[in-house]
DNA sequence: CCACCAGACGCAACTCCTTCGCGTTAAGCT
DNA sequence: AGCTTAACGCGAAGGAGTTGCGTCTGGTGG
């Protein structure tokens, strides 16, 4: 669940990484983001603050590990009957999520405190995930589905993109239009 | 040129700017970016630290924008002829610098220091006006461009989402599949 | 041309984050 | 049960980040 392979996953280490993670968590919500501090965390988890320096390295590599498990999604797709209903409800819910002030924060702390982008690859097999589940279930309806890779380049890369660096042009119906553009059929016109 | 407007940009608010912009670029080449601190910029900078803190508030948010400024083409797309060709080549380039560390690097830091995200919106802008130029001399020549918007879509935009998630699906001729799809004529398959 | 005003900088002191060495504890293994 | 080693606690030292105050520079109105 960390980015460092925990060699020693048993008992002590797991008890403190996640009262780590839940003090990270609780002081956010109290103070909010910007005045989380290693020490503060350390003192609401009940550990020395070199303790999280040793594990974490840094205060962005243990906000990064912490917005990941926030970003995982924490149920499977809604299922609507139908591939095209699907992927408009998913779309619409992870551009929601993702665009919000607090997606946005999650996303750039899970990009930002991680040198080897392996929390980042996280955040994509997410998104994966969840559209193999979708492709899956259409495939067992009969319907033709693009595979994971197009949805991901089609789909949710604008729409990541826009809002990592088009914040401003990022309206409503976007989402229909990508969906619109990956199943073959003309849509809304882009919105932007 | 700083992401906060320089009321006063005149003469001394200038220079401290230019020097510490150097300072910057000078102790990355010298010592890595890892090293550098507000402290030891200021110092080579020949200014106060609280100077610095000052101005930009914060080491992260004077890296992005010295990051912004590497970012920003020096030149416009080479002419090759015709749209494709000029795509390519653009696309190609374009990859290169992204994915290396170094762009990598800048990008992240880009996309961190910035609360307001307009450094980010500063780098889309770049690769757009390029885009641009392509497209409006693409038009001289009497072809069918497809609109900027578009091209940010399915080209830049899948070709950043792999480099921020994906660094390990990125293929040499991924961007030759990007512009064939970009051109609607089918091309190589996905590499990733 | 001169005086005034305001923003920016230098200086210095203070707080606290960050690092590191060393001793202790506990988890995994035989 | 005993051993090995990784992980944690503790404390000290160094350095980054912050702030108040005085000074200086550059823009502005008389």
């Amino acid at each position: 669940m960390n980015a460092r392979a925990t060699t020693r996953p048993g008992g002590r280490s797991a008890r403190v990484q996640q009262s780590v993670h839940q003090a990270v968590r609780e002081l956010e919500a109290e103070l909010g983001r910007d005045a989380l501090t290693v020490p503060l965390i350390a003192a609401r988890a009940g550990v020395t603050p070199s303790t999280v320096y040793r594990r974490w390295g840094d205060l962005r590599e243990l906000l990064s590990d912490v917005a990941v498990e926030r970003l995982r999604p924490d149920t499977p797709p809604a299922d609507h009957g139908g591939l095209r209903a699907d992927l408009e409800a998913w779309v619409v819910q992870f551009a929601e999520e993702m665009s919000s002030t607090a997606g946005r924060t999650y996303i750039r702390d899970a990009l930002l405190g991680d040198p080897e982008q392996g929390n980042a690859a996280r955040c994509s097999d997410y998104a994966a995930d969840q559209l193999k589940v979708i492709g899956v279930r259409a495939a067992g309806r009969g319907e033709a589905v693009p595979d994971v890779e197009s949805l991901l380049d089609v789909v949710v890369a604008p729409l990541m993109y826009r809002i990592l660096f088009r914040p401003s042009d990022l309206s409503a119906d976007f989402t229909d239009h990508l969906v619109a553009t990956a199943l073959g059929r003309a849509g809304a016109a882009p919105a932007g």
